[in-house]
DNA sequence: CGGGCGGATAAGCGAAGGGTTAACCCGGGC
DNA sequence: GCCCGGGTTAACCCTTCGCTTATCCGCCCG
């Protein structure tokens, strides 16, 4: 029984899926399953299994869980009272969904890192919207960004920032294919709301691996993409793309940060949601890549449990 | 960062010293000593240094202190919970010290897994007095016999037993050497508070593997033994020994029982405690070894952490 | 009935974990 | 000055972890 192998199976249980979890942990997924594996073997007790909808807890299941949950906040508890009892770099792992990721996470973390007084290591994972509630309950990340997460208990969220979503192409067509990033594929996504709202069906949806991807195949006419406004306003300006009215667009998202509650939240995790109200952060949401050498764009450290 | 590094930290915080974690765990003195090392190279801090009067913790593993300790009795409950859900066996840890080990811990033992209508798996083990509070707090052992304990915060401990300890030997001698067995080295135990009372020197005690052994070397000549005047009292009926009379022999002495306060204690726990209560318990430890065959009589499961 | 999705299993591999014995320090006491 | 108790380190061993890729299996659905 293992540290890692609770982890596994406490997020397997929260997320529902082996897949899912797999995808959180960024490992591939035989090695959740052989972690639940080794779990169950250990235990006698298959502990999770295939149900109707997910997987669905056994009776023995059912106890270990919130045991293993604790135990795995607890790890995290661990590491990080002794590094802040030293003086150790403190580390701070933020998720967000793949928009806010692709522009602005990086110059984020980058300018706070460099602004706090305290060494820092910074890392940043992708994640779906769904997923990033359990994220913070298991301490897997300190900050989330992306959509609006209050309503879950535990949880407080606030606005981060404005902004506009366009749709950006060459020539208006009747039934144009969208072309979106990754986060079209994730449902709590405003791309993917926005799609919906447009019942824009599957078939004629492409996903590309990244925004700018995207972008690129709109200019060249292959169909529409979904852009903020302000970080495709050079391309317009430049004659490549053109803003396109629909019948949902512009419409004004809000990117929010998520943290544990005040009172279970780790303080350097207080501290970037500070940060991220600061004329300094606003900045860099609106204008990102400003200021930043390329060399500091590190590329982005996913999110782990400890090793 | 695993789960037995920080039980072998937790121990050697809570005992003061690496040899006596190691001894409580059964396990060779350096196997502690490396656990410590991986966790200190782990966290990048000592945690723990040698220190007048045994090991002290550093401000890092003051905060790791409580943290760890709680992961590991978490994990002796995970365990629990998930065997107790699926009706495995149970398995309920006893140690004792070295007199009860010798004579009543297994028919106990076996008494008690015999009786109870669950699956019980009994292990005992052998360890001082004043390491055992630190056992049953991390989950090391659910039940403790021996002396009292009930000082100790978070313990109840309970007479379960009454004996009369009296000297035995060939002839009298004015200066005689005591022969005795290994609880006349653990400074809790009642035989080496005898041998304090009676101002007996260092160099005139002779530590035996077991008091069978003490007994059968009295029986030579070679000296006194303490023994428990019901279960030397066949050797002396034949002969082989003689009760002496000393200052403070016959002296009456109390086995006790110690575990949980009720309510963190596991329920196999107050089974057993209660069992000890009952006719049988205390026909057993008048006269152990009777009606139960020698192929019952395991040899002692030490106590182990998870494996 | 064939596909496809999602979980389990197999095989393999490098890196830890966790144990041993033996040897090495190092401070304190006679 | 030397010994000795107690912690650490070294060298070595085997097992387990934890990850990969590839494959299999069970099930639902068109």
């Amino acid at each position: 029984m293992t540290l890692t192998q609770l982890g596994a199976f406490v997020l397997v249980a929260r997320l529902g899926s082996v897949t899912r979890a797999a995808r959180a942990l960024n490992v591939s997924e035989p090695a959740v399953s052989q972690a639940l594996a080794a779990l169950r073997q250990h235990l006698g007790d298959r502990l999770i299994v295939r149900g109707p909808g997910g997987m669905t807890l056994t009776e023995g299941g059912a106890r270990l869980l919130p045991i293993a949950s604790q135990m795995v906040v607890l790890g995290a508890d661990a590491e990080g009272a002794v590094r802040a009892a030293r003086g150790a770099p403190e580390s701070l792992r933020v998720v967000a969904t793949a928009e806010v990721a692709e522009f602005v996470a990086a110059p984020l973390l980058d300018a706070f890192t460099r602004r706090t007084p305290r060494e820092v290591e910074g890392g940043a994972g992708v994640g779906a919207g769904s997923e990033m509630p359990v994220l913070l309950h298991n301490r897997l990340a300190d900050v989330a960004l992306g959509p609006y997460l209050g309503d879950e208990p535990g949880l407080v969220s606030e606005p981060v920032f404005r902004a506009r979503l366009v749709a950006v192409g060459t020539v208006p067509v009747p039934r144009p294919v969208w072309l979106v990033d990754p986060s079209g594929a994730d449902p709590g996504s405003e791309t993917s709301a926005l799609l919906r709202r447009l019942r824009v069906p599957e078939e004629r949806i492409r996903v590309y691996p990244n925004q700018t991807a995207a972008w690129a195949a709109a200019a060249d006419g292959g169909g529409l993409a979904i852009a903020l406004a302000h970080l495709v306003a050079p391309r317009v300006q430049r004659g490549e793309l053109r803003v396109v009215g629909t019948p949902v667009t512009p419409a004004e998202i809000r990117w929010h940060a998520t943290t544990l509650a005040p009172e279970r939240r780790p303080p350097l995790a207080g501290a970037f949601r500070r940060f991220l109200g600061t004329a300094d952060a606003l900045h860099l949401m609106r204008t990102p890549g400003s200021g930043v050498p390329p060399s500091r764009f590190r590329p982005p450290v996913y999110v782990t449990i400890w090793s």
